[in-house]
DNA sequence: CTGAAAGCGCTTACAG
DNA sequence: CTGAAAGCGCTTACAG
């Protein structure tokens, strides 16, 4: 004969329903919907009965039935086109986090940046009623909208959409630019070199367009007349500082696009025997923490803020489902972090 | 007088339903829901034109409508604690990536490693009807289990559950050390010294043990007779190996616990004038491939697959939903990779 | 103050 | 082959 399963442990068991909820405290499920959620019209004595019971049975509103009723379903969309990259994935946790403390609950899709998962992965999110979309992007470079003809709003995040009415959430990498140089100069460094990245991202033409305005407003200009661009790489960073000390023997800072590129610059200035920052001071961008830190000395960088674009482009989407979209390009201020690399001499 | 919105662009146009889509087509709700979903004991003809009607008005069915009715959501749970973290992130990945080729979406949350927001999550995500969760942890040390008295089944993904009946997906860092021991043996190596991480972490200590098992077999131990353990981190790496030359300056090969750690390595046996690989091999674990591969030479390392965890996290909860939970754990093969930081010599 | 009823959009037996 | 009806779990006017 087998033993009657009263196992609590019973994962199957199906979760408790108004109905359930109504039973035991001896009420109707309309008069239970009205107590759990601090309706009027409901003797005080009767709602602690109700909640009791709910609290008994450990009874979880089903947030589908909620979301079939009342059209909003809590749930926001956010679509990356690359998880494994490091500008989006801050964005993400920045979104999550202004969501996750309310009780809005994100769905996660990447694209992996083809355009037919994409469009995939849009049409299952909007099966599912999303309330909302996100958009995060891996490089800033603007990148096509998803047009308008959806059912619910889209806020573009890292990478705005090329579409000017759009919603779009960047950090600011001319002002990162100018922070950068405005913080070498504040150091008393006026031979200054420009390592840049690659020159078909926007960001490191973004980065060099700030610090070469903040420069010529201090009657300066870059050590050469311009930035060297080149790829993300230490490897480039090692290469452009050996060609920069063969002609700019007296340089006393660079700048660099990212930290990986200002970490080839330090072994390359260390390896010509220049002592950072006493003798060069080098500047970067990005604070990619485990990279900047591990430097020798840690890097001074520009933090991009990205969980702030993050937060950013959650709040502009909560207003936008509320019906206050404001299109346009909204930019996140960014924040120098100073460490060894160019302490005041 | 005001124009009629036949604006195609309107943001607000209410998704089409069942309803629409019958009406169209001129037939009863039932049918369409038939044809759309292949069922039987509709004529062709009809199914046709049901076809062409959903197409016009871009239908999606509305699954919270589905969930409500099937008890199925087609969605699942990834709770992680830490975003940030480099391991963890791969890990879901791969879950994503299993997921989103079918029809199951992903929630994301972040606990960071907070027990109470975890919680809270949990409550969220079984509001939701979630059909199953999968809990990914930022370290492989074991992580309390979250108990049996959950309506859905859990997959712990990299930090297993304390508890042996749940199901598990970790990758085998005993075999890492193993295969990373294994290399440096095959390269002709004999004096092999291993510089490990924080001793705390279940992964350095698996790591280590997994080296002096294969060093045994084939009659050696390691230099010193024990590993160093320390940080995980370049500076580390680097007093390690000053240390090891002082006292074994004939050594022909290190294992490092982490991609870091063997940056450091480098960088010290370099400024001691030794070369790798050709006097001493490096060999690191992790394979995180920016520093991987910047590295000067670039560093063999032991690839943990982590989105092979992910993946087969994702395949083990779909079983347990479909009833066939199989509790234990779960151990993903890890893999090497060779660079230059071990060529043969 | 409390409850019966309608309805959100779908699927599934069950009649016709 | 097609459609009317019930029902998933909830909320919200509307009666009582």
């Amino acid at each position: 004969m087998m033993p009657e399963r009263a196992d609590p442990i019973d994962k199957r068991s199906r979760p408790a329903t108004l109905r359930d909820v109504a039973q035991l405290a001896g009420v109707s499920i309309a008069t239970v919907s009205k107590s759990l959620n601090g309706r009027d019209h409901v003797r005080p004595e009767t709602r602690e009965r109700v909640l009791r019971a709910a609290e008994k049975l450990n009874f979880a509103p089903n947030s589908l039935a909620q979301g079939l009723l009342t059209g909003r379903t809590g749930t926001v969309g956010l679509l990356t086109s690359d998880m494994e990259g490091r500008f989006s994935l801050p964005v993400m946790m920045g979104a999550e986090d202004a969501f996750g403390t309310g009780s809005t609950s994100v769905f996660l899709c990447d694209a992996r940046g083809d355009a037919i998962r994409e469009q995939h992965h849009i049409r299952a999110l909007l099966g599912r009623r999303v309330d909302g979309l996100i958009v995060v992007g891996d490089k800033t470079d603007p990148r096509p909208s998803l047009g308008h003809a959806f059912p619910v709003p889209i806020v573009y995040a890292y990478a705005p959409s090329d579409d000017p009415r759009d919603i779009s959430v960047i950090s600011d990498n001319v002002g990162a630019g100018s922070l950068a140089a405005e913080h070498v100069l504040s150091c008393g460094r006026r031979r200054i070199a420009y390592v840049s990245g690659d020159v078909t991202y926007a960001a490191a033409r973004d980065r060099v367009e700030g610090a070469v305005q903040t420069l010529g407003a201090a009657g300066l200009e870059l050590l050469g007349g311009e930035a060297l661009y080149g790829a993300w790489t230490e490897e480039w960073g090692r290469g452009a500082i050996r060609t920069l000390l063969a002609r700019f023997p007296d340089l006393d800072a660079v700048l660099c696009g990212s930290d990986q590129i200002a970490r080839g610059a330090l072994d390359a200035l260390r390896e010509s025997g220049r002592s950072v920052p006493s003798e060069v001071a080098v500047m970067a961008h990005d604070n990619w923490v485990p990279i900047a830190t591990q430097a020798r000395p840690p890097l001074s960088t520009i933090d991009m803020r990205l969980e702030l674009v993050g937060r950013r482009a959650a709040e502009l989407l909560f207003e936008a489902i509320n019906g206050e979209g404001r299109g346009g390009i909204h930019s996140v201020a960014t924040k120098l972090v100073t460490r060894g690399s160019t302490a005041l001499v």
